[in-house]
DNA sequence: ACGCGGAATGCACACGTTACCCATACAGGG
DNA sequence: CCCTGTATGGGTAACGTGTGCATTCCGCGT
């Protein structure tokens, strides 16, 4: 009786002498090719893509993976693939807040290509390199990072041989593969349709020092000012949120006669300067201040502020986001590029213009 | 010279015969205890918590691992120790919108722990069976939801002995775990409120007729308003949004003289509605109408609004989450636990009422 | 009749780690 | 000097799967 089913290599695991009638937690494919009479292989090869084997043998094993509710371990199968079908997401504090949606746009073009999420929340401000190390400990396959990673992390990754691809952000001194919306660009943009009328006093209200991204916008309203002959009143860093740009805005904009323009390094913060305006100050927008931002969040179309800003066509930018990274995995492309993805100016009302016909509220 | 390290079981992979200076991509424990000059086991007994190693050899170990930039692969570790430190998270557009932070909240607190979160976003209204599947084939070690799931779902994660934590979401057939806030309660003190001024004709803008959540909340209004002898003027579902609590707000309220009342099932409706009073049906809030939200979102803070809601304490929910799922994983509590959170009454200036001196804004 | 080729399947091993069981060294008490 | 207990390190067997290679089986051509 027990060397009967000597010969299979399995150890005694199953029904045995243990416990009475105790299922065990997750079948495994001995299990299946037992209840179907196969070899283990043969299960292999039934829940594999292209793996020979014919059609009865694969209804029957099919049959029995179902009737003991049996699918393969990724975690084994990982080992010995060497791939795991995990890719690395990295977000942090302020990013995931100016677009609370990536992280759904990223997930659903990762999730389009069979793979899964391993998502780590970073510090407002800590070192990266230990989560970049715990996250490699699991094998992924690829890394996407909205959030800005020192060179040793990034080094790190190479050393393992795992792509990364920055989201909206761009390495100063790494050559490192990232997909970016043109803030230079947009902004350029911006600032040319803000001084087609009479600008007055021009004030940046730019985003925090370390931020590239608040770097790269500054840069492109500082550009686009100088082409049109302007030099800023002043200068000044917020920290992205919109109780920053309310109180940035009262001690920028009060005691001063005539126009003004706010040009804002993102819509949290000029969403903070309109209500610090209109409620803070007593000043009418766009009559008295003209206040444009930089992201297209949703509020900013809401009917209390109609922002003036820059949209970034955020699920495009994800789309090439995992398009880039599977390239990058599989091979077929190499690391390095930078793709610049264009914003469209929304214009809406808080900034003094006209709004053309048949543009999108 | 082929036979010298014959004895060691490790299969020629290192520096043999292959490529010129061919460095691997991951080292292995192997390749660490080659260089310190220990066993394979040694090195691994470095790696664990409260193995028995001697400090001389600890150090050996932990240069030459650092040399080579090693460290243990989850992936193999998890197979043998059949614990992964992966949580699953669910999430959902909804659910996910209504609060941006509570991802990075829940995975403040998950990360604390030393766990990663597997994340798997889902479809507006897709089957969660398949995605299900596939976290469980990860192995994750407990499942947190903030989307419903079905209850095919849930007993195929009680069958592989995955707990399940529900958060701000209650399964109604389904005895599962939870960590929710009272919405009923919390509806009810919301209503206690409003109702000591006049209230005038009450509208119930309630959730989406599949959300749990929304109908607690609609049930809670609904008990609040009977105990004061109220009956409501009407009762119609909304989708959640800022758009669609606008555009209902304009079906519900134009051509009415006399006050009324706006209780919506979320924050953001209940901002649609204010933006529809004001620039749409030209009605002054809070004179005209009064509007009622449940969240307390940021926007709900914002000088243009100062919406009247009801605050879920979103970190402690968090916290409570993860401290169930872990007691639950470790087998120190039993499943089926419901524990509801008390929410917080936020009076701000879109309802008739005073403001209490001392109330936060 | 016999061999042969291709398709299908079984066998054994490897992936990189932890768990377990011994072997060894060393100190101390009799 | 021997025996024993303890601390430490080595060897080996898993964990559950994919995969190269051998083997079987079936059909068919000469």
């Amino acid at each position: 009786m027990a060397s009967q089913s000597e010969r299979t290599p399995r150890p005694n695991h199953g029904e045995d002498a243990a416990g009475p009638e105790r299922r065990p937690a997750r079948p495994t494919s001995y299990d299946v090719a037992q209840l179907s009479g196969v070899s283990q292989s043969t299960v292999s090869r039934v829940f594999r893509d292209g793996a020979p084997v014919a059609k009865s043998t694969r209804r029957k094993v099919e049959a029995a993976a179902r009737a003991l509710n049996y699918s393969p371990s990724r975690i084994a199968r990982s080992l010995i693939t060497q791939r795991t079908n995990l890719v690395g997401m990295v977000i942090t504090d302020p990013s995931n807040r100016a677009h609370p949606d990536i992280l759904l746009h990223l997930g659903h073009e990762i999730q389009e290509t069979g793979n899964r999420m391993l998502v780590v929340a970073l510090p407002r401000d800590g070192e990266t390199g230990q989560a970049l190390r715990d996250i490699l400990a699991y094998h992924v396959d690829g890394i996407i990072s909205s959030a800005s990673l020192d060179d040793a992390s990034l080094e790190m990754c190479a050393l393992a041989r795992v792509p990364v691809v920055l989201f909206n952000r761009t390495q100063p001194e790494w050559q490192a593969s990232a997909v970016c919306c043109d803030h230079v660009g947009g902004m350029e943009m911006l600032v040319r349709h803000l001084v087609a009328t009479p600008a007055g006093r021009v004030t940046l209200l730019g985003g925090p020092q370390w931020s590239p991204v608040g770097r790269d916008r500054l840069h492109g309203a500082m550009s686009g000012l100088a082409r049109a002959g302007i030099t800023p009143a002043a200068v000044v860093h917020g920290d992205y949120t919109f109780e920053g740009g309310r109180q940035a805005a009262t001690g920028l904009l009060s005691g001063h006669d005539g126009p003004q323009t706010v040009i804002a390094a993102n819509d949290a913060m000029a969403l903070g300067v309109i209500d610090a305006c209109r409620f803070d100050l007593g000043l009418r927008v766009p009559e008295d201040v003209a206040v444009a931002g930089f992201d297209d969040i949703a509020q900013a179309a809401w009917p209390s502020y109609r922002l003036t800003t820059v949209h970034q066509p955020v699920r495009r930018m994800a789309a090439a986001t995992v398009r880039m990274l599977t390239e990058l995995v599989d091979g077929t492309a190499e690391p390095g590029e930078l793709r610049l993805m264009p914003p469209e100016l929304r214009i809406r009302a808080t900034s003094r213009a006209m709004v053309p016909a048949g543009q999108p509220a």
